[in-house]
DNA sequence: TCAAAAGTGTTCCTGGTACACCCATGC
DNA sequence: GCATGGGTGTACCAGGAACACTTTTGA
């Protein structure tokens, strides 16, 4: 990786100025069974920060998107296939990487742990879910990306349904009070939660329940997207 | 540029791999008399695209954050100095630039057009400022940056307030108002405009009024930076 | 005296907020 | 029978929206 101490035969690539390397870093997001918010980190097994841990991603190749690079990253190193994925920020600091200039492209994704659990990563470095507000030391400025996420997913929140992202296709309105709860860190009241959802006419009541609970089984609903693209076309905001 | 017609004596830095370019772009926005929103371009006098117009912009530094590139770039093509710059999107396309892979981080900045003219381009290429919507065709992808940056600030004008950044120091509210209007595409109601902007105690009522109008003048106001940083602190949500 | 913008209050209505109880189920 | 969440309505209040006329100034 450092130009020093390679022969030219194994750097084939030359230019006129030096140029930083690119990689992209993403913060994936789900809710857990208990309403937790977690995040899914990889540990290192290469130097630099080896052992710790720190988000999925890798560099970006010559011939991919920026986007193609973090789905093709979070294929390999976690086997999470079809997310919710968006660019977040691009961090630039001269010395965020202690070998050279790299700037990192870091997108968010929103995954559902509700019905299957993502599989650990394919190689040997190890995978698994954090608790947002228990989270291990990272790597590099990894510690700045996740809270500026955490951020931009509270603020998305509000204002975009993409909520949903981390239910299952089929859930709850407890499940979906308890995500905004967690999300935003504030208790909301749940007749006026109910209210508001329901009146935005953007959930389909399901004749199907919960199954197994040791409580009166819950009503399931479902997100209509359709129906939400016709409204946002029309001037609809949503909001919580 | 490309490796092909150069020898390596004018290639110096090797890589392993294959590495994208990195450029920074410039959405600048600003408000003229007439309260048009307008946006700063400048006349590539360079191929590819040479004579077209585009965003001010160029290749980072290897030994400068993007940030610094971005108002580096500023300074040298269009003389601005002090501007509030934020970052907007990085775009990765593969084939965004006809001469090999560029990856650009877009910034957009918002600049005082009331009290003085921002210099034309220091070198032999013209920069100008065109209404946002009657804007040539552009070089490159930037058609799509200026799209996006046009949505960024439409979004961030309602619920953050650097609507100021575009005005002078000292404003009306009709000006202020005018502002609004513009960019958001809306008219608004007066009366309602300035009860609520004046409701958020956000705007500091000077003793001072228009000069050389010929119709009332109206008074001056300025917006109070530290007043809002403190009410924010409190959990204040600025919103128009 | 005309043109252009400054400046000012009230009414109505919508939507947010606060709040408490009974129901169904499994253990 | 107890714990857990499911499910429901109303009263109050704040803030948004609609709306018209008089004042000031310079040309």
């Amino acid at each position: 990786m450092n130009n020093e101490h390679s022969t030219l035969s194994f750097m084939p690539y030359t230019y006129e100025f030096p140029r930083p390397s690119i990689t992209v870093d993403c913060v994936v997001f789900g809710l857990d069974r208990e309403h937790k918010l977690k995040i899914l980190l990889i540990q290192r097994n290469l130097e630099p920060f080896k052992g710790e841990w720190a988000l999925p991603g890798g560099f970006v190749r010559i011939d991919e998107t920026l986007e193609a690079a973090a789905l093709r990253e979070l294929r390999e190193e976690t086997g999470i296939e079809t997310v919710f994925l968006e660019q977040l920020y691009t961090f630039g600091k001269l010395d965020r990487d202690p070998r050279e200039r790299v700037i990192t492209v870091a997108y968010y994704a929103l995954v559902n742990l509700w019905e299957y659990q993502i599989r650990a990563a394919t190689d040997a470095s190890d995978a698994a879910w954090f608790t947002v507000d228990a989270l291990p030391s990272l790597a590099f400025d990894h510690d700045r990306i996740v809270q500026t996420a955490l951020k931009r997913l509270q603020g998305k929140l509000r204002y975009e349904p993409i909520g949903f992202e981390l239910l299952p296709e089929k859930f709850t309105l407890f499940q979906l009070q308890k995500l905004y709860e967690t999300v935003l860190g504030q208790e909301l009241d749940k007749r006026n939660f109910r209210k508001k959802i329901l009146n935005m006419n953007l959930l389909i009541a399901l004749d199907e329940f919960q199954q197994d609970v040791s409580h009166r089984a819950a009503r399931l609903y479902q997100f209509d997207r359709l129906q939400y693209e016709q409204l946002k076309e029309k001037g609809f905001n949503f909001e919580i």
